[in-house]
DNA sequence: CTGAGCGCC
DNA sequence: GGCGCTCAG
């Protein structure tokens, strides 16, 4: 709900940056990175002393890292049309070599024979903009064990929504992650992988905020600002329309322990982390 | 039916 | 690089 940037009258992106990751790329070639400017929902850092919730900052996106996991806490993401272009799907999965010395990394030939996905938190087709970015988004620590249905299906869809919005003129903030042990793929049941060096999680959530292009960042976040949030079940059997998920912020917050979108007042949160979205779904 | 997107081997 | 699956147009 709020804590460290609740006095902020207004949504102030550059402000979180400076404290986050510095704030200077206004004239950069690439995007800014901001794609945490909504909150940092677990309160990660980049200190090698908490590995359970370890931040990893990217170009294309930021994440949580649990180490003992073997996969992210969450992935945070911005999507706009300026990340869509022409580059092709690299495809080239392959381990993290930017995790602490030491660190189990995930390869690419982990999850093979498991019934599992590499499922994507930041999507490959989000990331289109360069091969550069591209090639980002097949890092394994961007990746989750994830039943095929719910990637390909449910996910894969809600993916493609997503990129519809912003095609559209919409800029999104867009925060995925999972929570729980054991999931149910095309294999059969499994808590972990790689002996037991990555979990399957049980669920897998999305939270994605829908802002109007153009407009002043500070205004942008008001009562009629759609939200969409949704809780799967990581589990081959699942209903493949995504839309049967939509759930609260309030919901998951309370499953997982964090705090979503903490950048935004406080009135406000109360007010949309309650709601359930309703609005269209392809 | 084709192309896009998610993957697998 | 080939193949399968689902979905949208």
């Amino acid at each position: 709900m709020m804590i460290a940037f609740s006095r902020f009258r207004f949504l102030l992106p550059c402000v979180l940056l400076a404290v986050v990751a510095g704030c200077e790329s206004e004239d950069a070639a690439e995007p800014a990175p901001d794609h945490l400017a909504l909150g940092n929902p677990s309160g990660a850092t980049a200190d090698v002393n908490q590995p359970t919730n370890y931040l990893l900052t990217k170009p294309q996106y930021i994440l949580s890292y649990h180490r003992d996991r073997g996969i992210p806490n969450w992935v945070s993401w911005h999507l706009s049309t300026e990340w869509l272009g022409s580059a092709a799907r690299q495809d080239d999965f392959r381990a993290d070599a930017s995790l602490p010395t030491g660190w189990y990394q995930a390869q690419s030939s982990s999850y093979t024979g498991s019934g599992f996905d590499r499922g994507h938190n930041c999507p490959s087709a989000d990331r289109t903009k360069t091969v550069a970015d591209n090639s980002a988004t097949f890092l394994m620590t961007n990746m989750i064990p994830q039943a095929p249905n719910n990637n390909q299906q449910a996910w894969g869809d809600l993916e493609e929504y997503c990129r519809t919005l912003a095609k559209v003129g919409n800029e999104l903030y867009i925060i995925m992650g999972q929570y729980g042990t054991g999931g149910t793929g095309s294999n059969g049941t499994k808590s972990t992988l790689d002996n037991g060096r990555i979990t399957v999680p049980k669920r897998i959530w999305k939270v994605i905020v829908v802002l109007p292009e153009g407009s002043d960042d500070a205004s942008r976040v008001n009562s009629s600002t759609r939200i969409i949030a949704v809780d799967t079940p990581n589990n081959n059997s699942l209903n493949t329309d995504w839309a049967s998920y939509r759930t609260t912020v309030d919901a998951i917050e309370a499953a997982t322990g964090y705090d979503l979108l903490s950048a935004v007042p406080v009135a406000m949160q109360r007010t949309l982390e309650s709601r359930v979205d309703a609005g269209p779904t392809q």
